[in-house]
DNA sequence: CGCAGTTTTGATGGACCTCAAAGACCGTGG
DNA sequence: CCACGGTCTTTGAGGTCCATCAAAACTGCG
């Protein structure tokens, strides 16, 4: 196991307090929480949990991102979730880890121990309450990335990725989208090409596309910056967008 | 609205009381969720819901098969899931359809209003708890099916495609996948296309090459015989099947 | 500088899509 | 009974998008 365990840090001052799990939770539930909840830190690139681990704790993610991915024995290999700050790690009543999870930049996660989370989420429903809600957006997520998979082009692949980045990235600081956005890629492009269903030479080609009809621009390799929203949107493919963030 | 009304029925006799969302239910329970419920027929190819559209309802699926898919404005589609009996249709707290529901043979829903539906939700934890349980298995099925869309081969979807189909139908009739299994395909070559992600000029050539192998046998155009389970599994690309059915 | 990892670019081939037509199946009506 | 149309399915021919193989350019670092 690779992480280390840091000092315990008050909840109120969490910065996942308002979106994670624990965010229904009221004062006296919180404190039990903090009872049983201690940190991990993994470094860029680190193992999390392998496919098949025996899983002792549920997590959530407090700084730093994390990818699910899933594997073939030929090496084939398909990212199934990108795990951004307060996301939420594992499933009660689930002994084994169903997918390899990652750590993409380093990452601080807030982990409970498996038994006592799930004795806690009988008695304190809130708990519960959340996780559902949280588990039906991501199903709906994965719903919605099955038809990029399954129907989009190369092209518009890469737009719908970089659009769900320039969306997220809008949404963590509380802004907004709007013309000139501007965002890192926090992904190289094989994990691009592993969440989207193609190789690394086509990612790479179809960003140089975009950058060329000017849809988007690069500074560097990573840094992305978005002239036109509404441009980058019709290359998606997909209709006009709801005006939805989150 | 195509529904028909018909009587209400015992909750006792429902073929889906242990495994649908009331599963969990006390009797006290299940006498309030019978005063809510109603029941509703839909005709094989008739529409459920469209993405979009108001419910006033969530549900049960009794009886029947239904998809759920998303289309493009060009008319290109994604099934993002198969509905089996037991299988919950909508989402508390959310108002409107995300995606389109379609019944592919006649279905029964057993169906609660909306409102009182959250309402008791609040007050009976067992069917939260059983909802997050039965979410988190279909987050699972979805992203596993992620896999599928963005990294197998057209031979290797079909073959996945019709071993789910097969151990659906065996675990729905409680009998393990054996060797000699045999069933039929609900879904046309269209259908199939649209949940793998393919054309039905390719799923059609890809059933003609398995069934030339011998890996498959056809009765018709819809009846499947595996006269070898493992020779199915070994053309899914993935590795030794755990030994799971449901 | 030299090396390893990442990214870009090029050339080629193949898996799958597109367009097209014909065959199989089924219910309807003459 | 068989002809007829509609739907679903199969099969064929040709084209295209993307994967594969290969090499060069870029980046950061010891």
């Amino acid at each position: 196991m690779n992480g280390l365990h840091i000092d315990v840090k008050d909840c109120s001052q969490c910065p996942i307090r308002h979106r994670a799990v624990c965010s229904r939770c009221e004062p006296d539930e919180l404190e039990t929480l903090e009872n049983i909840k201690y940190y991990r830190t993994y470094e860029a690139g680190q193992p999390i949990l392998w496919s098949g681990d025996h899983m002792e704790f549920v997590a959530s993610v407090v700084t730093g991102i994390a990818t699910l991915s899933q594997a073939m024995e030929d090496g084939r290999t398909q990212m199934v979730g990108l795990l951004l700050p307060s996301d939420f790690i594992g499933r009660p009543g689930r002994e084994r880890a169903p997918f390899d999870v990652v750590a993409v930049s380093d990452v601080t996660l807030c982990c409970f121990r498996r038994r006592p989370f799930e004795e806690m989420m009988t008695q304190t429903p809130h708990i519960g309450q959340r996780l559902l809600e949280m588990t039906l957006d991501e199903l709906d997520s994965a719903r919605e990335w099955m038809l990029v998979l399954g129907r989009k082009t190369a092209r518009e692949k890469i737009a719908s990725l970089v659009l769900i980045i320039a969306r997220r990235d809008s949404s963590l600081r509380r802004k907004l989208p709007a013309d000139g956005m501007t965002f890192d890629l926090p992904l190289t492009r094989e994990a691009m090409a592993d969440y989207l269903g193609l190789t690394l030479e086509t990612v790479s080609r179809q960003i140089s596309a975009l950058r060329k009809t000017g849809t988007i621009r690069l500074e560097g390799k990573r840094h992305v910056i978005v002239p036109d929203l509404d441009a980058l949107i019709s290359e998606t493919g997909d209709d006009y967008d709801g005006g939805m963030i989150a």
